[in-house]
DNA sequence: TTTTCAAACCTTTTT
DNA sequence: GGTTTGAAAA
């Protein structure tokens, strides 16, 4: 036996040392997978032979591919770096950049992000003259992106479209892609797509990287989809070298298509498949383990497992209700003061809630209290208005061939080119099918154009000039001169000082950013070049940015929190309609509170040490405070687990319905976060908000309701439950829904 | 063409 | 509650 793999125990041994055939690994939270799959990549390198340059390592953000590698660089040493570690999007941003002009694409394509999309999108339906009111872009986005994640392509979609809308939106995805293809773009969508694509158009490429890639490693599995499934399963090849990593408990991307039948049913995808569980969590104490086992029972279908630790019980899970939102901000923040002042430090604490909406409280405190923190997520860095604004201006100057960029600068700052003449120049673009910026070096030909002519030549001017500029100056001295040359950097003038210097420090940001790809260049001994560093900007994200070493407390969403782990864990928001949240309660649908169950998983399963949940009575939400009761997930974790400091007692209510009962859960008296009794309010005597809770609604079994999203129906039932009702509609076109009075606002007509 | 103001919409989660 | 979008006025 190696000494290598005598440091994994046993399970783990057996899958690092499992090396051929498809391997599918069951990894509970916490339980060393990436240990695992580090240890088996130096395995085959070391005691079977393989060339580092034979195995791949997919994950799913380029946080767990930097992190993979790092630790496979310290495992393994210098040999690693022939290793690819790399997300799915950056491999085949990479295979496609080499080959996809097989395909007839330029190799130079751009990626789009959302926003861009958007944009597009936006324009398409404006010159299509289709309602916008009705085709709102963001939802035919997310219809054209999920039928991209089913592989489901325009012509198809075009052929399956049964009524008036899926029609409307088959000539949307048509001419969408028509554009992207145009404006030589692809969406994130198409780099799987197109990578697909270029595979079985080209056996000899597939071929080329099936004998490359003798052994596959996907991690996060369970979040796969369809397409990314075909991927792996292409690559893969007749050897089927695969070992897959995951755990279907902490599947939560179903909303971005992935499929968790990919990992349920991956023996059966792969037949002779062997399946090795790790259920030995080395992260959490067992009181926070056992909370986390006892929630994901509640759902069916699971691959069979149960966690377990040798590590002590800990602290038991704490529980705080407070008043509202903003007590709760003030007592997590106060607690987190106290705790630091006791000798812990800032970057053992991280705050997470479901929607990143919720953060905004807590900033505020952290702010006030001088906190220093770190907010992940939001809006991604490479989103934001400034930051995009420059890279327009760079890809401009680059090529001029991204329309959605020159559009989005040639105003801005105001240059009295407006809509009409942006219009008129496209037009004439498209009917002589030249560029848009070429169309405006030809201005003078364009006889629709009068007054905004002088203006859009001195816009022409200026971007030669810079492109005249740039051949002679290094990266960073075309930055600047960018800023100041266009006038964008006069804009910050009058704005308020917070904004400017915001946003100032954004650009400053980007800077550094173009700073550092210029030493990786020299590292590397590449010349750096324009293209290249824009060409895949649009890959990077928040969750990248966050540094190891500095000490600050994180800020995010349950969803940014899978596969990181903390010393302490605030949950917040643990009320029913925040998480889980209305529409999985409303929808009926179980399996999308089966997503948000396991979502709670992950959350608990973050934490190391201490787990503290907390929730409000009331919470304004979309502008409008509404009463709240503790989540039912809470309710799912034994009281045996949850801390009773004499103060705090629990009881178990008496229900009658089973359908639902958030009010399992009762605090009868409440100490603030740092223990001072506070004052209560009567208990059973909730005050009346603004959706009063229990109140009879204004409508009866048979009457007809309105609902602000499933339309019209009849109720058939109403039940009171708790402190609400629980009404049954029949709904003329969703068919039948559960819901809650207060919450669905049913309307009688 | 630009500015201003009211109205609508939003809140799931992200590569 | 805050942000974005649309229409009307300047």
């Amino acid at each position: 036996m190696s000494s290598l793999l005598s440091e994994l125990n046993e399970r783990q041994r057996e899958a690092a040392s499992h090396t051929e055939g498809p391997l599918l690994i069951l990894a509970g939270a916490g339980s060393g997978k990436t240990r695992v799959l580090t240890y088996r990549m130096a395995y085959l390198i070391g005691e079977k032979d393989v060339a580092p340059w034979n195995i791949l390592a997919i994950t799913f953000t380029n946080k767990a591919a930097g992190e993979m590698r790092s630790r496979v660089d310290r495992l393994i040493g210098p040999a690693a770096s022939g290793i690819w570690v790399s997300t799915f999007h950056a491999m085949c941003v990479r295979i496609l950049r080499r080959t996809i002009d097989r395909l007839g694409f330029d190799r130079s394509f751009a990626i789009y992000d959302t926003d861009d999309q958007r944009t597009l999108m936006r324009s398409i339906i404006k010159t299509m003259n289709i309602d916008s009111k009705m085709f709102k872009e963001r939802s035919v986005l997310a219809e054209i992106s999920s039928a991209k994640n089913q592989m489901i392509g325009v012509k198809e979609y075009e052929r399956e479209a049964s009524d008036y809308r899926e029609e409307v939106i088959s000539r949307l995805y048509k001419q969408y892609q028509m554009q992207l293809e145009a404006n030589n773009a692809l969406d994130f969508d198409d780099l799987l797509l197109m990578t697909i694509r270029l595979f079985n158009t080209c056996p000899d490429v597939l071929e080329e990287y099936q004998q490359r890639f003798r052994y596959i490693m996907v991690d996060e599995y369970q979040d796969t989809n369809r397409v990314q499934f075909e991927l792996v399963r292409a690559l893969a090849g007749k050897k089927g070298n695969l070992c897959v990593v995951g755990d279907d408990d902490q599947s939560i991307y179903k909303f971005r298509g992935a499929d968790i039948r990919n990992i349920l049913s991956f023996e059966e995808s792969f037949p002779g498949a062997k399946v090795v569980k790790l259920e030995q969590n080395y992260r959490s104490t067992s009181a926070i383990l056992d909370a986390a086992n006892a929630v994901i029972r509640n759902n069916s279908g699971r691959k069979d497992k149960t966690l377990w630790t040798d590590n002590g019980e800990g602290e038991p899970i704490q529980l705080h209700q407070y008043e509202d939102g903003n007590e709760e901000a003030v007592s997590v923040v106060s607690d987190i003061r106290q705790r630091v002042a006791e000798g812990a430090s800032y970057d053992q604490f991280a705050i997470l809630y479901r929607t990143n909406a919720q953060s905004r409280l807590f900033e505020e405190q952290l702010v006030r209290r001088g906190i220093p923190y770190k907010l992940v997520g939001g809006v991604n860095f490479y989103a934001r208005r400034e930051v995009k604004d420059v890279l327009a201006y760079l890809k401009t100057i680059e090529s001029g061939r991204d329309e959605i960029a020159l559009r989005r600068i040639i105003n801005v700052p105001r240059r009295g080119i407006g809509d009409t003449t942006i219009n008129r120049i496209a037009e004439y673009a498209r009917d002589h099918s030249i560029g848009m910026f070429e169309a405006m070096e030809r201005i003078s030909d364009i006889k629709t154009i009068s007054r905004g002519k002088a203006n859009v030549d001195s816009f022409v001017l200026m971007i030669q000039k810079l492109r005249d500029q740039a051949a002679t100056m290094t990266l960073l001295e075309l930055y600047d001169t960018v800023l100041e040359a266009t006038g964008y950097r006069d804009t910050f003038d009058d704005m308020d000082d917070t904004e400017a210097e915001e946003r100032l420090d954004n650009l400053s940001e980007l800077r550094s950013k173009l700073a550092d790809y210029i030493i990786e260049c020299e590292e590397e001994e590449k010349v750096p070049s324009l293209p290249d560093f824009l060409q895949d900007v649009a890959l990077v994200t928040d969750l990248d940015l966050l540094e190891e070493e500095a000490d600050y407390v994180v800020l995010m969403t349950l969803h940014g929190a899978k596969g990181l782990e903390f010393e302490q864990v605030y949950m917040t928001g643990m009320e029913d309609g925040i998480f889980p949240g209305f529409m999985s309660i409303t929808s009926g649908d179980e399996e999308e509170l089966e997503e948000e169950r396991r979502l709670c998983y992950v959350g608990i399963t973050r934490a190391k040490r201490r787990l503290t949940l907390t929730c409000a009575r009331r919470r304004m939400l979309r502008g409008e405070t509404r009463a709240f009761r503790i989540s039912r997930f809470v309710g799912e974790i034994p009281l045996s687990l949850l801390e009773d400091r004499g103060a705090l007692r629990y009881e178990k209510r008496q229900h009658e319905s089973n359908s639902y009962d958030p009010g399992d859960i009762t605090i009868r008296q409440r100490v603030s976060i740092d223990g001072k009794p506070v004052h209560l309010q009567p208990l059973n005597k909730p005050k009346q908000f603004s959706v009063p809770a229990g109140t009879k609604p204004a409508y009866n079994i048979g009457d007809r309701v309105k609902h602000r999203k499933f339309g019209e129906g009849t109720v058939t039932e109403m039940v009171k439950g708790g402190r609400d009702y629980e009404v049954t509609v029949d709904f003329d076109t969703v068919g039948v829904k559960k819901m809650f009075a207060a919450f669905a606002k049913l309307e009688p007509i």
